[in-house]
RNA sequence: AGGACUAUAGCUCAGUUGGUUAGAGCGCUACCUUGACAUGGUAGAGGUCGGCAGUUCGAAUCUGCCUAGUCCUACCA
């Protein structure tokens, strides 16, 4: 169990705190200050998901918590980095990084989102240099651009190598307005003929596939942003391979200097109009790059940064997931893990914050870095003797540490038993959202740096499950920044209307977001939340939790559920109420079981074999499904009331007695731990009373012994017996239900045209029949007996009659009959269409055949029994 | 631009290798305070399984196309 420091978010939310309380910024307060605010806010705070998962019940080892800012996970994330390092695994370079301006941060591509906005697409004129004229004659080219800003820093313009409008250019120069800059013009088929005019401005220090062009062509990469997104006062110069170069003639105007980037931009395009250099401006949308956090768009941006090299680690990764080590339940996820994986890119793990890992890398004054374990080590490996030296100011990525998570909380680099005897480890829960930020690179650190005797890799975890990913009533991903958050503890404990309010819109980013929030939540929770409690929660998740990857949350699942454990509780006071101070057979004696004792013990064994199944298959929501049935529709519904006619019985035996209470509080004890993992409190605070019942002294439901099926008690003739019983029992109810014969009402009913094998059940379950259909009497019709006019229910071929005498409206009776032949008639007709199809009898298996005859047959001979009894009432 | 996923009752969702009269919870209708439970009980209504073709004796289930929606990845200056 543990957390990890979240370093922008946490960074970010501290240092608007401290603005809004004190108005200081970070850099006012100084870095040592202000890390003493971070980890008094995490003080305060961090013990969030933490609590929740207290109120959960979730079972972890709290003994072993682990926070990723702990000294000593953070032995593992320096071990880690000088290890990777030794490797040639991690590098520092200059490169191109998307640059949040304003966390003044490296972020990597997995936290940079991009999402359509309308913008501009601006064509500018590039003067041709030397006299150049295009095929049209024309003295310049038309390059366009959606950040005219840039051009400050442009170094080339290309086309593509088979452009013929373009092919005598190739090699000559432009001079580039504004600056002067006698820029060449370059051949690459990168550029697309179709798009725009075909010619590209190419500013390597500033887009990507600029860079990529530029290191392909050996051009000067020109920055003229700051870490602001400014424009400089002098541009920064390096030559193809990061190399800076000090001696330049590069300059940028004075009215541009120290600019904002979109101050910039319109003083750039006016100038240009003025110059006549503006071809024309159409309006474009595009993929604004944003941060994830800060909402900015992003800045490629030249800085220097270190980088985890991933093409070897990702090899065995991808390796290990093929060949099985590792499962993602459900499977398809691994296709997006592969995709992801086998074009992976570097991962730039430095981030310029101050929350997080220090990077271990000392410099000296001349810029040679050295990376070790301290700076002792550093000094004595590379025998520095007293020179400068000074740490990394830079923390690692986040994931860098928590890809550690599965070793580095065992007490690794320490060998130690915890980490011999837990690693690997078996399954890892998580959300598909984070299968590229957390567990793939939690694969890659971890093969890399956990090996097994033999030296072969260790991986991190056997199987993935991937959660669905819950999102808010209206189908949206809940995000505190929009506030459309719904926090577990509510949903466990209740909140009025005006308290969500206040926790929904109290601490968004986007405050004009407020209004609608507000609204949206008025609208679902007018009341609200009710306290639904911990037990219908999980039991809510859990059945919500199939294959999808959405989830949404529904009230209703969880007010049912609630409902569900409300009826737990009140069986489990009837079982107690009869078997708490009486013989349940905990001490042996003679016992005799009765049908509905063998039924819902057979039951019972069903139940724990589908439970089982359901999770050894992780399908959380069919063991919520099956629990909830058996228990409310089986064990609650008819075995309660079953039960009733014995225990009530003045004249049962002290066996039958002791049978039933036995199975009563065996059955409910079972169920308990069946139902234990889903929904824990309710069921040990049962099972507390239950125990002693069942002859059972452990302290806790916890340590008890799952359940497990028993094939030998699985009972199938009880299972039939049973449910001919539920079926009279079930038409009489029909007859009584549809004919408005009030249920407190006493009737009698009679039987005819039975089996002996009727006979037989009708006579040994008499009493279940009395009881449950609230008979006043039982007749049983032999052939040739005087039958009064009734309704009538079927039973396979025998009449459950109900006689209307004073009791059932004739015009009625016929309806339902009639009803009841409709569905018959329409029953037949598609089974005679099928069995008269010669190609179905030939082609189909012949236990489908037999089984749609079987059908056929038992659908005929209702409907005739329906019709002759028709035609007596109608006779009448 | 590629890839994935989803579409089943008014709502939220199940439906395993093609063979059910297509299920559950909530909601809805009628009746019922009977000795575990009105957070309940009993009985009921409600679906041409997004559309169109195809494979098959047989399709919610398999194939293709279309429509609608969601997401991911990569992006055109």
């Amino acid at each position: 169990m543990g957390t990890d420091h979240a370093g922008i978010a946490t960074q970010m939310l501290v240092e608007r705190k401290v603005q809004a309380e004190e108005g200081l910024t970070r850099h006012d307060l100084g870095r040592d200050k202000f890390l003493d605010k971070v980890w008094q806010w995490k003080e305060e705070s961090g013990g969030n998901i933490t609590r929740q998962l207290r109120r959960l019940g979730a079972s972890v080892d709290w003994n072993r918590e682990r926070f990723t800012m702990d000294e000593g996970f953070y032995t593992a994330v320096q071990e880690a980095f000088v290890r990777l390092y030794d490797d040639g695994l991690i590098y520092r370079g200059k490169r191109l990084v998307n640059w949040d301006p304003k966390l003044h941060t490296a972020i990597s591509d997995l936290e940079v989102v991009s999402e359509d906005e309308a913008g501009h697409l601006w064509h500018m004129r590039y003067p041709l240099a030397d006299g150049e004229k295009t095929l049209d004659g024309l003295d310049y080219i038309v390059v366009a651009t959606t950040r005219p800003e840039t051009m400050l820093g442009d170094a080339a313009v290309a086309v593509h190598p088979q452009d013929e409008r373009y092919q005598h250019l190739i090699g000559k120069f432009v001079d580039l307005p504004l600056v002067t800059r006698r820029i060449p013009i370059i051949a690459d088929d990168y550029v697309d003929l179709e798009f725009g005019t075909g010619c590209v401005k190419i500013t390597p220090a500033h887009d990507f596939n600029d860079y990529a062009m530029g290191q392909r062509h050996g051009l000067t990469m020109i920055n003229v942003l700051d870490q602001d997104a400014a424009i400089l006062a002098v541009p920064e110069v390096y030559s193809t391979d990061g190399k800076p170069q000090v001696q330049h003639d590069e300059h940028i105007p004075l009215i541009y200097q120290t600019l904002d980037r979109y101050a910039a931009r319109d003083c750039i395009v006016s100038d240009l109009q003025k110059a006549g250099l503006l071809e024309k401006v159409e309006d474009h949308t595009l993929k604004a790059p944003r941060g994830d956090r800060s909402g900015l768009v992003i800045e490629p941006l030249l800085t220097d940064q270190w980088f985890v090299s991933t093409k070897p680690l990702a090899e065995p990764a991808i390796a290990a997931v093929e060949d099985g080590r590792i499962e993602f339940v459900p499977k398809q996820w691994q296709n997006t893990y592969f995709s992801w994986m086998r074009d992976i890119q570097d991962w730039c793990i430095s981030r310029q914050l101050w929350w997080g890992h220090r990077i271990p890398a000392w410099y000296d004054d001349e810029g040679n870095f050295y990376v070790g374990r301290n700076e002792e080590e550093v000094r004595e490996k590379h025998n520095l003797g007293n020179i400068n030296l000074r740490q990394d100011e830079d923390v690692l990525d986040t994931w860098f540490s928590s890809g550690l998570w599965t070793f580095g909380t065992l007490g690794w680099p320490e060998m130690t038993d915890a980490l011999k005897k837990y690693h690997p480890t078996d399954v890892l829960v998580t959300g598909f959202d984070i299968i590229f930020f957390w567990v793939a690179r939690m694969i890659m650190m971890t093969m890399h740096l956990m090996k097994h005797e033999d030296g072969s890799p260790q991986v991190p975890f056997k199987t993935i499950y991937v959660t669905g990913l819950i999102r808010d009533e209206s189908g949206d991903k809940m995000s505190k920044s929009k506030g459309n958050v719904l926090d577990p503890l509510d949903l466990i404990d209740g909140i009025s209307l005006e308290d969500l309010l206040t926790k929904r819109t109290g601490n968004m980013m986007q405050p004009q977001l407020a209004k609608k929030i507000e609204k949206q939540t008025r609208k679902h929770f007018p009341e609200g939340m009710a306290a639904y409690g911990t037990d219908a929660l999980r039991f809510t998740l859990c059945s919500l939790a199939s294959t999808g990857r959405d989830i949404k949350f529904d009230l209703g699942r969880i007010e049912g559920n609630r409902n569900f454990c409300n009826k737990i509780w009140n069986a489990a006071s009837y079982v107690l109420l009869n078997c708490e101070n009486q013989d349940c057979g905990q001490t042996g004696g003679e016992v005799e079981l009765t049908l509905a004792d063998k039924w819902i013990i057979s039951r019972l064994q069903r139940t724990e074999q589908k439970v089982l199944a359901a999770l050894d298959s992780y399908r959380f929501d069919h063991a919520a499904e099956t629990l909830y049935s058996f228990i409310w529709n089986e064990y609650c519904a008819w075995y309660l009331e079953l039960s009733k006619p014995v225990l009530w019985d003045d004249q049962a035996s002290a066996a039958q007695l002791r049978g039933t209470r036995r199975t009563l509080v065996c059955v409910l004890e079972a169920a308990l731990r069946l139902a234990h993992p889903l929904m824990p409190y309710i069921t040990e605070e049962i099972w507390q009373k239950v125990k002693p019942l069942v002859g059972k002294g452990g302290d806790s439901i916890m340590l008890e012994a799952y359940p497990e099926f028993d094939a030998s008690k699985i009972d199938e003739q009880a299972e039939a017996d049973l449910n001919w019983v539920r079926e009279v029992i079930e038409g009489v109810r029909t007859i009584r239900g549809e004919m408005g014969i009030s249920p407190a009402r006493p009737i009698p009913v009679l039987f005819s045209q039975g089996q002996t094998a009727d006979q037989e059940k009708l006579n040994a379950n008499s009493q279940f029949l009395i009881k449950l259909a609230k008979l006043e009497s039982v007749t049983w019709l032999e052939a040739g007996d005087e039958v009064p006019l009734s309704a009538m229910a079927l039973v396979g071929e025998m009449e459950v009659l109900v006689p209307m005498a004073g009791l059932i409206d004739k015009d009625a009776e016929l309806a339902r009959l009639q009803k009841e032949l409709g569905k018959l008639d329409a029953e037949m007709k598609r089974l005679n269409g099928k069995l008269g199809n010669a190609k179905f009898v030939d082609n189909a298996p012949v236990d489908v055949v037999a089984k749609e005859r079987a059908k056929l047959a038992e659908a005929e001979a209702a409907a005739n029994a329906l019709r002759q009894q028709v035609e007596k009432i109608q006779s009448i």
